[in-house]
RNA sequence: GGCCCCAUCGUCUAGUUAGGUCUAGGACAUCGGAUUUUCAUUCCGGUAACAGGGGUUCAAAUCCCCUUGGGGUCACCA
């Protein structure tokens, strides 16, 4: 039987990081056994603007390269693939159920259901549903509903049961029915709940695979339960643990992304986002977009092979050596078996050293654009890009080579794009190394004289003359060279200086150590 | 609290299904050292873990039980 695996969204407006792990995980799965991927909207609650809603979703896929062969823009045989256009088969399956007496109607109010509950827990009971409605004649049931009194229809647990259930990853877990509740399944109107509407629909769509996070473990006999009573075949189960936040165990949220802010293991995260952000024009503080939600490492410059590969390491290994793998890799390589039980957190630092590793294996027509589109939406360089533009942008990637992870870091080198004037000044370090030494003004302004003479502003001339220079006049090339790159760059550490310099232009680095001088000789003044 | 799940270096993990080859392997991070005009890279090297307690066994990280700890879930949400 062809594997048929599904991935479920509620249109929530954003693609979570742990989602796509989970969706990565089921698409591996269809495709390593040739079988097929699925999309489907979960979407019976009430929807917004699915437009805004579902549009970040399915873009997290596009990005990563996840295709599915049904679903969303792509239809296929078991259409429609939103759960708000399916009403039919809920009703047909509900009707079905209430017929064979699987399910009943209950006018028990939810105050009634709440006390009961409350009670149950007051006296430390297990709370089970009172079923007072059962003992009501079949006549009876037809007037209240003939009068229009409000229920709800609930499955009935077969209490004498236990649900066992072989899972993938956990292994054998077992359920005693007697201790469940009667799960709601349609609201008085018909329309169906969650475990209710995935059941009836993973079957409909022929789901062999139901590959979830651990979360979903407690709705299984409910779900089993329902398949039983909907004479379904089940599907195999596999729950796989889901992403923890870095240095937790707690699944990773939405709602904590402030408390992570001062998560230590997060830091440097925030630390490069917030960086990279900000050029952008992006607010990150206001939490609309933050490392739990797949958009933001796109944004920051993440490549799509960096992020799948960390993910797929969460939880999952091949053997005890292989770290990089890439989809086509993991497509043939990956199985249910060697996923892991236990919640695995986020490693920002393996993170970003997965993205040096894919960066280095970027073809550098790819970087280019990436980095071309960073500099275009920080404004850096302008949306029509000329050929002189493109080559030095070209020229910045290899000296910025692998200080390049992604493609934010791009911004690390902006001292090629920035005006003089604008060029911003890393003060602690100009203090330290222009405005405090003694010998370094004098230096500076020798050398300003030496570079000024010179006619081959390249870098191997330039290599030479600055040693030459550090060596008649009788000082280290770390009394000069880091002045000099302070002048010209703003920063203290960069890219090789030489071939900044010659990339920058005679002019520009004239200009710009004119500027230092000043810059220094009105700070020793005060 | 009930139910369920989980437990190996700081982190991600290999090893657990078929107990010995594990004085526990790899990666990331970290710390040294070499290379380098800075930073980064690269190369060498180091620190660092079987949660605790009981069993079973000639032998347990591996099997069983208990304890502890962590987590998930308990809706007319998904």
């Amino acid at each position: 039987m062809t594997v048929r695996t599904r991935f479920a969204p509620s249109p929530t407006g954003y693609m979570h990081i742990g989602g796509m792990r989970t969706a990565l995980f089921n698409w591996l799965w269809a495709r390593h056994n040739n079988g097929q991927f699925i999309l489907r909207i979960d979407d019976t609650d009430q929807q917004r603007n699915m437009e805004e809603a579902l549009g970040p979703i399915l873009e997290a896929f596009r990005w990563l390269g996840l295709d599915w062969d049904e679903g969303p823009e792509v239809g296929g045989p078991h259409g429609p693939y939103f759960q708000s256009q399916r009403r039919p088969l809920y009703d047909a399956a509900l009707a079905d159920l209430l017929q064979s007496g699987k399910a009943y109607r209950d006018f028990e109010t939810p105050a009634e259901t709440q006390a009961q509950r409350e009670a149950a827990e007051r006296e430390k009971k297990v709370y089970v549903s009172s079923r007072g409605s059962l003992r009501l004649s079949t006549e009876e049931v037809a007037e209240k509903v003939a009068k229009g009194e409000s229920f709800v229809v609930r499955l009935l647990i077969p209490r004498g049961d236990k649900v066992v259930i072989n899972d993938h990853i956990r292994g054998t877990v077992e359920f005693d029915c007697s201790l469940m509740p009667d799960p709601v399944i349609a609201r008085n109107d018909g329309s169906p709940l969650y475990n209710f509407a995935t059941v009836v629909d993973d079957a409909a769509l022929e789901i062999t695979h139901v590959i979830r996070a651990e979360e979903h473990l407690s709705n299984t006999p409910i779900q089993v339960l329902l398949h039983r009573a909907l004479g379904n075949k089940t599907p195999e189960w596999a729950h796989v643990p889901y992403v923890a936040s870095p240095g937790s165990k707690e699944k990773m949220s939405k709602r904590k992304i402030d408390k992570y802010r001062s998560s230590p293991q997060f830091q440097k995260l925030f630390e490069l986002g917030d960086q990279i952000l900000s050029r952008l024009g992006i607010d990150s503080t206001a939490n609309d977009l933050s490392p739990v939600m797949v958009a933001y490492y796109r944004q920051v410059g993440f490549l799509p092979a960096g992020v799948l590969n960390a993910l797929v390491r969460l939880g999952w290994s091949l053997d005890d050596q292989t770290e990089i793998l890439s989809l086509a890799d993991m497509k043939r390589k990956f199985t249910l078996e060697r996923v892991i039980k236990s919640a695995a957190g986020l490693d920002p630092d393996k993170m970003l050293s997965f993205q040096s590793h894919w960066m280095s294996q970027l073809p550098s027509h790819e970087k280019l654009q990436g980095c071309l589109s960073m500099l275009k939406q920080a404004r850096l360089i302008d949306d029509e890009v000329d050929a002189e533009t493109r080559a030095k942008v070209v020229r910045v990637i290899e000296l910025a080579a692998d200080r390049l992870r992604v493609f934010g870091d791009i911004f690390q080198l902006d001292e090629f794009f920035v005006a003089d004037e604008d060029l911003k000044m890393d003060d602690r370090n100009f203090q330290k190394r222009v405005v405090k030494p003694d010998n370094a003004l004098p230096l500076l302004q020798d050398l300003r004289q030496r570079l000024s003479d010179t006619e081959n502003f390249s870098a191997l001339p330039l290599h030479d003359l600055l040693q030459e220079f550090a060596a008649a006049k009788k000082v280290k090339a770390g009394d000069v060279f880091p002045a000099l790159r302070l002048c010209v760059t703003g920063k203290a550490q960069g890219a090789d200086l030489f071939q900044t310099l010659e990339l920058l232009g005679k002019t520009c680095v004239l200009r710009r150590l004119d500027r230092g001088i000043g810059l220094a000789e009105s700070q020793r003044d005060t």
